[in-house]
DNA sequence: GTCAAATCATATGTCAGACAATTAAATGTC
DNA sequence: GACATTTAATTGTCTGACATATGATTTGAC
């Protein structure tokens, strides 16, 4: 572990940075017990809550995970898929809700994204994840479902398409692009009949998963994309035209 | 801001928890100051270096900057692409490692992705894009470059292809899945015959993007990640010969 | 009156020392 | 040997203080 000179950043951040490098590079191993707080603040001159932020700033990484007591300490976290996840989601979510990126663009990027799935969830969907998909066609079928609901079971039918890839990193990759989309459909009311047909679409959609037929499945989630952005465009219209007339009633 | 009562969790971990709810939901707004360090010690009933490490973290997730001073304090941090860039970089790379992911794994979902954003490259590219290509296709090409610098180049060459495809939120999620392969691809050793293959690829994914021929580019970039599987597994057969032999030298 | 320099107020960054809470291991007791 | 108790180590938290940075204010010179 290296040492921190009066450099102009702060000596917490310099210590966490010293920290993260040894755990990338490797010198530090999963499940490998860091000195405790007391010996860290020794060896890099510091205070023990000066260490004690950048032990937290690690936490809030997943890279350290701490425990009390008298064999506790700070141990080198090793990231499960769940934490990766989670970080992911929040980090989407932010960008696209803080950038105001528009529907059109964060949904070209989804789509593609599962699109590149769908071989892959053809070849190797096991009946779990084929019954994940139908339970979530059928529960978004329901009439009393409210727009949050449905919404939620939709992103729970694509990440049951997505898990069916069998590839737990190409699943990380896009727990973000398929969660995050969730606050921008919230934005869309969805009619009984636009629901109708998502739900069909759904339906396509697990058909062709489980006939392995790639390109048929390609094809309804190109037409799931193009709807989508279409009810969201009419959305956006009518908005528009609303702020148009109200613009025009005040004055 | 809510409360934190006498749970098991720790306050600092509660805080950071209640203030990232605040600023996820949008209670509060991008550049919006906090509350004074003493303020909020007030509010929740801690102490200031408690509320100093919930800050850490939420600072070591970029949702909050710092600034010293009179005017200063923490302020809601609007995550910007290189931000969350970063974090998707360190955090794909840390799962790799950590959950010793195979390179075929790995691999698959790397191609998967950029198969995905070929179509719309294809339609998108300028000349930036197409030119930092063929640079850095040219760059391989050069008979002393060391192993390490041709991933490195390798790297830049399939971001040019990502971000061609002008689409921000796809650029930000490969990020992640072509740089933290970078490591993996690391322990591969380029023959100069191999590095003239990739080259060649490479010059022809260009050629198809500049052409806009979105089926051929998929082709050679299918072809590429075939490519790059084999010379994985002779490097692992190669490993697995070597150890093989010294457990019969040994005894 | 205007501009520059000195001062001030406020905030974060850091430190020191202390106590509470927790936990596993060591110790003692039966 | 099994179980209860003590002990030691470590993190979690608090108090209070000082250092430092920085915008705002005041003061002073012209």
């Amino acid at each position: 572990m290296k040492i921190d000179p009066e450099s102009a950043a702060d000596l917490s951040a310099q210590i966490a940075a010293a920290i993260r490098d040894a755990i990338v590079s490797g010198d530090l191993r999963v499940d490998e017990r860091l000195p405790s707080e007391s010996e860290l603040s020794d060896q890099f001159g510091v205070s023990r809550p000066t260490v004690r932020e950048a032990l937290k700033r690690l936490g809030a990484q997943s890279l350290i995970r701490t425990q009390r007591g008298a064999t506790g300490g700070a141990f080198v976290n090793k990231l499960t898929y769940p934490d990766a996840y989670g970080q992911q989601i929040t980090t989407s979510t932010l960008l696209l809700s803080m950038n105001s990126v528009s529907f059109q663009t964060a949904c070209e990027a989804r789509y593609a994204l599962e699109r590149a799935c769908a071989p892959l969830s053809a070849e190797r969907r096991t009946a779990d994840h084929l019954a994940t998909m139908r339970a979530e066609a059928h529960r978004q079928a329901q009439p009393g479902l409210s727009d949050e609901s449905f919404c939620a079971s939709d992103v729970a039918f694509h990440r049951a398409l997505v898990d069916a890839a069998d590839n737990p990193v190409l699943s990380y990759q896009l727990a973000g692009a398929v969660e995050a989309m969730q606050p921008l459909m919230n934005m869309i009311t969805f009619t009984a009949r636009s629901r109708e047909r998502i739900v069909d679409l759904h339906n396509s959609i697990a058909n062709s998963i489980e006939a392995k037929d790639a390109v048929r499945a390609d094809s309804f989630l190109e037409e799931l994309a193009a709807y989508t952005n279409e009810l969201a465009q009419s959305v956006f219209d009518q908005k528009s035209k609303q702020s148009a007339s109200k613009s025009v009633a005040t004055p």
